[in-house]
Parts: C-alpha cells; structure tokens; sequence
DNA sequence: CGACACTTTGAAGACGATCAACGCCGGTGG
DNA sequence: CCACCGGCGTTGATCGTCTTCAAAGTGTCG
C-alpha cells in the first residue's frame, strides 16, 4: 500500500497520537485493505479472533445475537474507528463476542493481531491504546447510566449531540449519517419510540425534520437533558458543543 | 507497613499476575493504610484525582450523582477491588467522576498516583492493567445490553450467580454479602422492583429467604436468564458455576 | 422505648414495547 | 411504463413492566 494512500482520518488515529510519522506510517503500511459491499459481515459473533480492524470509509454496525434470535447493536463504526480492540486484547487465542456487518459500502484496514502485540510494545501506543479502553469504557457506563434514568427522548437529545462533535457537523444543521432504524438499534429502543422521541425533543431546543437535525439552543438541551446526567457541565460533549455555537454566535 | 501484614487478597491481584513476589511486594509496600467507618466518603465526585485505591476489607459503594439529585450506584467494591484505577489513567490531572462512600467500616490502601504511573512502566503490569479494563469495559457493556434485553428477574437472577462466583461461595447456599437495597441500586432498579423479582426467581432455579440464596438447578437458570444473553453458554460465570456445581454432584 | 433503615406488599401511574396500519421511496421485473 | 415488492418511517391503540406512592412489619442501635 503506497504512503500517499494513508487518508488524514487514519493518520491522526487517537492510537498514534504522539507517535513519529516515521514510525506511525510504517505500522499502518503492514495493514490489509477489505472492501465491504453492503450487507456483508467482516466478522461474526464466535469465529476466532484473528484480526484488528480500522474504518476507512463507510458504515459498519457491531452488534450481538442471543441465543433466543435478539440482535443488539453495540456500535456503529464510522470512518477512524477501531474495531475489536479489546477483544484482541482480551483473549487473543479466544472468539469474537461481536459481529460486524457492513451497512454501506465500506472500505476497512485490516492488522493481524500480532500486529497489535508488536504496536503495543511501543509504550506511547500502549497508553493511547490503555486511554482509549479507558473511555470506552466510561462512554459505555454514562449511556447505561441514562438506561436508567433518562426517558428515551433525552437519550436520542444526549446521542444526536454526541453525534454532531463526533463527526464535528455544524450544530445548526446536519444529516443523520446512517439511518433512523440504526440510531434506534443502537441506542437500545424501537424505531417507533425513536420516532416519537424526536417529536418530543422539538420545543426542548433541538429540531429534527427527515433526516436534518438542528440544535437549537444549548442551555435549553441542557435544561432538559445534561441535568439528568452525573457528567452534567464536565461532559466534553457539551463542552464542545457550548463552545462551537458560541463562536458561531460571535 | 510490615510485608507479613499483606494479606492474600492483596497478593493475588490480578495487576500482579506473572510480577516477582518481591517486585510485587516493594510497589504494595507504598501502600498507605486507610481506615473508613461506616458512611465516610473516601472521595467525591468532582474532587480532584490524587490518589489510587485497593481495598483491603469492608464494602465501598461507588456511585455518581446528578445535577437533579439522584444517586446511582456504579459499583459495589469488596475486598480485592481497585478504585479509580482508569479515572486516574485516563485524566491524572482532572477529577473524580465518581463519589466512593464506606458501607461498612472498611480498609483501604491507598497510592499516589504517581506510584500507578511507575507500576505501568512495567510491561508486564501495564499489560495486567489493560486487560483489567477491557474486562471491566466488556462487562459494563454485557450489562448495559441485560438492561435492554431483560426483565428485572433474569437480571437479577445473572447478578446473583456472578456474585456467587466472584466471591467464591459455594452455589448451593450463601449469604448476600450486602444489603438488598444496595444491590437493587447497583443494578439501576428500586427495591420494590428487587423485591419482586426475587419472588419471580423461586420456580426458575433460585431460591431467596432472607439474605440466603440457593442456585438450585444451573440448567433451569440458563434456560431462563442466560438464554436472553449474548454471552449465554461463553459466559465465564456461567461456565464457572456450572463446573463448581457439577463437582459437587459427582 | 423510640428513631431509623431495611424489606415487603398493594395499588396506581408512566413509559416503552408491541401490534397494526399507512404513506413513502428505490429497485426489480414484467 | 407500470406493477409490485421490501425496507423505512410515522402514527394510533393496547399491553406489560417498572416506578412511584402508600402502608405496614421487622430489626438494630442509641
């Protein structure tokens, strides 16, 4: 794979933060590239891990099956995200707990996982890799936090927010980047009781029409959300987000 | 603090697995002692992070509240447990997202987190470290899906074997080494939830009188909780429980 | 003895899941 | 070109589960 092939969104990884370019481009050149048409699985739930993977373009949902048929989406996979990094990590000679299919065309960078072990070595990606887990795990924690004490619309209020300084889009005006079934699956509800969630979020400060979302007024989404929430005003979400709309504002 | 005072439940930290007794014990021997009653605060959420905790006895609850005035309960710590270990990786310079209150009066050793910094300079621990917190990650998740998947019962029900497990009681009569109402907010749910579905578990393989619980029959409560989990037969509690248990039989 | 926390039970209410129906759209095939 | 289909998204009605409020019994500790 050529250098010039590495897009920013791979190079500016959280992994490599602080890490030589040198040393950064040699360890993503030894990855693999997989194309994914819609509807495929890079992966599933039980095969043995062999792979760590990292989204190049494209959307890739990460979910688990019950043993009863249930399907649960853990996580939707954008552009930069890794995938299966703790469970390389955790039982390198063990399954996969997560399946992973392809909701668009995506295109994945594809290390085996020696290559994690190798990479880790390292003791700066080791502790970007340690802080990443890290925050997983508090963003897990926080939004089972809100399973138990936000009602579903403040739950979509707090991920449309998360999504917005994710993807950095303009608060005043954005698209949904995958589709309304898929938000609801991955925040654990039915896409009926998302629908009227969003109805219910108009006139507490953020506006939803199709796919176009728009956040109106921050304190207002405060009121009604980020006070249910143990984070509150240390939330980095809404501190981005306060921060954005006040330049705007400027 | 003498080495023979170290008690086992110290020295088999998992953070110390494959470490020398004496590397080992020179890093526990930083270690200060500190001695909590019952209802003191050992650090609150939003206090800045100084310090990293192991206890040594009692039960610590770990818990977040909101800015409208509700208590929830992240985590029960026994014995053996590590406190603040990934808040204090993840922000050594900025506070406490969670409050720790003593229920019982409990002893805890407590390090700088500067010593944390010079433990992970070991490969060996840092790598211990990381696995700890993907575990730790993986089962907030696995919880976090039980929340979506399960009915207050068969969460219940999980809880009670993991609990069995984790402290070594034996299957087929222990005591809840904490208050029900404790459990009950640990688990998100109100104790008149709790209550109820402690009923609903008679007939489905486990048996509560009092503090005192029987796991009657594993297959019964596999059929009727595990079955709902995306871990289901992979679970290691499960796993675990099922083998204790069929030692017993032979 | 009285205060208080814990626990259980009953009854009412709120919320989300489920079932059903419909409009919409993009793709497929006749 | 149109008919058909399947997935998506919304809305209404009903149902089950958990929360909330209320009340009472238990136990512990000062």
């Amino acid at each position: 794979m050529p250098k010039k092939a590495f897009p920013d969104i791979i190079k500016n990884l959280k992994i490599f933060r602080g890490v030589a370019d040198e040393v950064r481009d040699a360890f993503i050149s030894e990855g693999v590239l997989v194309y994914c048409k819609r509807g495929d699985n890079l992966f599933r739930q039980g095969d043995p891990i062999k792979d760590f993977y990292i989204v190049c373009s494209g959307v890739m949902q990460l979910f688990t099956e019950t043993p009863d048929g249930r399907e649960l989406t853990v996580d939707v996979a954008t552009a930069g995200r890794t995938m299966a990094k703790s469970e390389a990590i955790l039982n390198p000679l063990r399954r996969h707990y997560l399946s992973a299919k392809s909701i668009a065309d995506s295109v994945v960078l594809k290390f085996p996982i020696s290559w994690l072990k190798k990479v880790s070595g390292n003791p700066i990606i080791a502790m970007n890799i340690l802080v990443a887990v890290s925050q997983y795990a508090h963003m897990v924690e926080i939004e089972s936090e809100h399973k138990s004490t936000m009602t579903a619309a403040q739950q979509v209020g707090c991920f449309l927010q998360r999504l917005c300084v994710m993807h950095g889009f303009d608060p005043m005006g954005f698209e949904l980047p995958y589709s309304k079934v898929l938000i609801a699956s991955r925040l654990g509800m039915e896409p009926e009781t998302f629908s009227r969630a969003l109805a219910k979020l108009r006139g507490n400060g953020i506006e939803v029409c199709d796919n176009w979302v728009a956040i109106k007024c921050v304190d207002t989404v405060a009121d009604y959300i980020c006070d249910k929430c143990s984070m509150s005003v240390d939330c980095p979400t809404h501190q981005s987000l306060s921060e954005k709309m006040k330049v705007q504002a400027d």
